[in-house]
DNA sequence: CTGAAAGCGCTAACAA
DNA sequence: TTGTTAGCGCTTTCAG
């Protein structure tokens, strides 16, 4: 493979002369510029990043560790960040954290000295995210917050987005609901669940423990844990989830248990997802603007890379219910299993 | 940042050393071992994974390139992927190339220098490509071959798999069979459309040129395709869709058009993707061991970095006729559109 | 078993 | 405007 000294050899001049071409130094002469040039495409020279990255300690790689991918929001989280670090010049890294804890992969990604990283999944109270950040490391947190972490944080509005989805249920009539919650050390599944209690409690309700699940955030999980809730004496007439995902299992579930949505059992989802809108779904769901959030959580990673001691920034994005076809009234005096037949399309 | 020459100052050994230890170099006695190993956990040194690969050119990092993180069967194979390249201490340089062609992302790789790169995207020409293999880049293709490439492949069995999905429809009694291809210059899209179009062919029919759309393995494209077919006077039967992604766009296309699944329209996809199993979908599809392919297609990548001069490899994998519950004998006399209604779960 | 020294391919002063 | 030089942080001979 051909190095900026082969360039500066072929070309008669020197390697530095090389390295100004490269950086679109404006001190070069045309007339060497363009031989310089003329050089490299001849000889297919490609600049190596790795020798630079080691001189400039600047990689302009960018860890992006996502809690698992199989969940559908990632994939379109990821689609906007991806698209706007191509924006930034910057590159991704990609790690799934399913399997292992964050920790091994934040590991991994300190050695490979990217610039900074992306969290769209972190515990509450994540030392790894905590630690990078009082180090004055470049972290931003997607959808997450980490207690007493000082990093920018790109968020949804949670409170509101949670208040709306308890407010809708209540108006409906519901008084059995149950809740599928993502991970209990999940900021984002404590903070809409707080808020949707509080407002359970405010319309006079208050939400039966019984019929909250835990449902990892996960299609599997939810929709073992659905199946259970569906199987009690007194099953709930609505179900809040979490995420979407969650709220598409519980679909499936009811589906599969025979269970009619909305008519046996209304389900309101978060995030708004795309397949949300899907006609086989129309789930209805509290939106948050994930491919703003994506862009932002990159816009706020380039300037906290390019200047590391500046104020943290916590970005809260509008939350908004968007009312389908899964939540209605709850049926009448019907509290035992429904023989609805599974349907198809 | 500590590097290495700040351990062995406060080890009090040589940087050689410290690089040994790293290293688990079985030279170093045990009793130097066990302090470098104390200095590094005492000061927090992280190895510099960019200067290794300066001096080793080998970065462990491996490039993806994904044709479209949104498409559902992506994320799938992405999960496995990632996996996998943990269990061979490779990091993944992720690219998502919706937006610009391969090559942009094969040279932001390259400059990376990776040490290879897996495509499950390319076309049947790709350039990128072939340049690529035939420099003797490790480069491994998955579900998709690019004609001429000398380089590793792992494919499903196409053609058995497209044959029999055509049986399947021809042996429910379907004369009007409609396709949804996805992009010409993919090999996928090509050979299964050749393989499924010589079954219908052996059996006596015909597929109707006016019945054959590009929905480009996209969901928007597919649905809006769909609709248009769906809105032909003589609409067809039965629709052949060569990625699941398609059908699942064609399945709600044709519950939004009123169209009954699988009475008015029959609907096979391709993949098994996890959500063709759902509830909601329940669709009748062609499998392809994706878990296995993502695996094999890591190894395959590993087995060529360490031994680029190995004879290439093509992994061929059984794909296998799912039948769920879109598919079904057509009905009978009723050409025109039904007056189904949309329903709901 | 350990240390000294020579780079890996580039950038960035500093000279000329 | 261009060349010379000194590293970036590590691995890897080669000595000892």
């Amino acid at each position: 493979l051909a190095t900026s000294w082969d360039i500066a050899r072929a070309a008669g001049v020197s390697q530095a002369t090389v390295s100004r071409v490269l950086n679109d130094d404006p001190r070069v002469a045309e007339p060497t510029r363009l031989r310089v040039l003329e050089v490299i495409t001849r000889l297919g020279y490609t600049p190596n990043a790795v020798a630079r990255g080691l001189v400039t300690s600047q990689t302009n790689l960018v860890g992006v560790v996502v809690a698992d991918i199989m969940n559908p929001f990632y994939p379109e989280l990821l689609e906007a960040i991806s698209a706007q670090l191509v924006q930034h010049g910057l590159r991704m890294v990609f790690s799934n954290a399913a399997r292992q804890p964050e920790e091994v992969y934040a590991r991994l990604l300190m050695e490979q000295r990217v610039d900074g990283i992306i969290f769209t999944a972190a515990h509450v109270k994540s030392n790894t995210v905590r630690t990078l950040a009082s180090q004055r490391f470049p972290v931003v947190l997607v959808n997450r917050s980490v207690d007493g972490a000082k990093c920018d944080l790109v968020v949804g509005d949670n409170a509101t987005g949670s208040k709306a989805a308890a407010d809708h249920l209540l108006e409906l009539g519901h008084k059995r609901i149950g809740v599928l919650l993502g991970y209990p050390e999940s900021s984002t599944s404590r903070d809409r669940m707080a808020a949707f209690s509080k407002a359970i409690e405010d319309g006079g309700l208050e939400v039966d423990q019984s019929l909250v699940r835990v449902g990892q955030y996960d299609y599997e999980e939810a929709y073992r844990q659905t199946r259970q809730l569906l199987d009690i004496a007194r099953r709930p007439t609505a179900l809040f989830c979490l995420n979407d995902a969650m709220a598409l299992a519980a679909l499936n579930a009811a589906r599969a248990a025979g269970v009619a949505v909305p008519d046996d059992l209304s389900i309101v989802g978060f995030d708004d997802i795309r397949m949300a809108a899907w006609e086989a779904f129309q789930l209805t769901t509290v939106r948050q603007p994930l491919t703003e959030m994506a862009r932002a959580s990159v816009d706020l990673l380039a300037e906290r890379i390019a200047s590391p001691d500046k104020a943290v920034r916590k970005m809260v994005f509008p939350s908004l219910l968007i009312r389908r076809q899964t939540t209605a009234r709850p049926r009448r005096r019907n509290s035992g299993r429904s023989v609805a037949q599974p349907r198809r399309f």
